[in-house]
DNA sequence: GACCTTCTCACCTACGTGTTAAGC
DNA sequence: TCGCTTAACACGTAGGTGAGAAGG
């Protein structure tokens, strides 16, 4: 059985819009010992697969240049020489395998994927990336083919990337615009908006 | 293609031990208009699928007999006659569909099951019940074979249900029994517990 | 009245945030 | 010292409990 290679795939990057507000900024994420999700999160809607077929989707993490960064008096500056590459699997998202009518039925969000920069994870989650080096995300679809009683074939059919949601992974934030973004869109760091509301409250009285 | 029929699929339930200790009390299971999660969770290990094969795994409830039950003086008696069946179509594991080497590595889990008494859901985690009647929960396995470029045939394989698992659907617990244990022994409920204990020690002072 | 269902609630689990101080 | 990393922390989101009062 041949893939069903459509050349009509297409992958589309949704909430681009809140992803533009940090590119120019030059954007930041955060990676932990345990890992840390991502934010803003990544999600798509693809269309133009086969229905009945199967797919896996994959998410990668290219790192776009040869540089260890710095961030010195407000700017990112290339460094010399980047540390020794990390050679790791990609994120598998948690659906696969699955129908190409269950991908194109919904967004799909990569929400539960955690960067890192420890390697020696059992998870199936973290991802490991080098901290201060810059990463563009890949997507990656794969037909999978079921070829005999004994053995399945992953067929990459389509590849793309999104150059808005390039980033330089870091253990703390350096831009202080990035880290204001952060809080003012994420839900999960209201806590920080709140006291940012009532020092502004206190500073009025 | 044929399915990969393996006379040596086996299903195992988890946690035994603590279904066994509602088993002989009469277990109940709430059910609410949102949906509610069982507990004990039901959990299966899986040996003997083919590995490269594909399947899907599904929890029925079946009704057990045809009485509405009552909960008189502690005791569980069986009613004239129940109401009538619904017909609606089992939970879908939510790791469906998957390959037989995924299914077979790790215990798998329906904590994501909710039992409702209201029809008209949208969540495709909500499982209707008819309130006061007894169910047993059953699993089945059904192998996903690709037929032609424009369709999938779903063969159930295998099946089989738990005597140990088996409860009456309620909107509030009727056995005080049944409500200490699940105080017990789900966290959820330790509100309650710490409660018990913190009675026990003012009793005590 | 008796029985069953519904709703709100306090109190948990579980975990996602940036901050801050300490570590190296 | 400086640059970067780590760990503890307070404070959110999100949602799973049975209790108890109210409703039908």
């Amino acid at each position: 059985m041949k893939p069903t290679v459509n050349e009509n795939i297409n992958v589309y990057l949704e909430d681009r819009d809140l992803w533009t507000k940090f590119k120019p900024l030059t954007n930041e994420m955060i990676v932990t010992k345990a890992g840390r999700r991502m934010f803003p999160v990544l999600k798509v809607s693809i269309r133009g697969l086969d229905p009945e077929s199967m797919y896996t989707i994959e998410l990668h993490f290219d790192q776009v240049d040869s540089h260890r960064w710095r961030y010195v008096n407000g700017q990112w500056q290339p460094g010399s020489k980047p540390d020794p590459p990390i050679q790791r699997g990609p994120y598998v998202h948690n659906e696969s395998p699955n129908f190409g009518k269950h991908w194109m039925k919904d967004t799909i969000s990569f929400s539960k994927v955690k960067l890192t920069n420890k390697t020696n994870h059992t998870g199936s989650t973290q991802i490991v990336l080098n901290s201060l080096h810059k990463y563009e995300p890949k997507i990656r679809i794969s037909q999978v083919i079921h070829t005999s009683k004994r053995g399945n074939e992953t067929i990459p059919v389509y590849t793309t990337s999104f150059p808005e949601t390039e980033f330089i992974a870091v253990t703390a934030y350096q831009n202080d615009d990035i880290t204001a973004l952060k809080i003012r869109y994420n839900p999960f760091a209201k806590a920080f908006l709140d006291t940012n509301k009532r020092d502004e409250r206190e500073l009025a009285d």
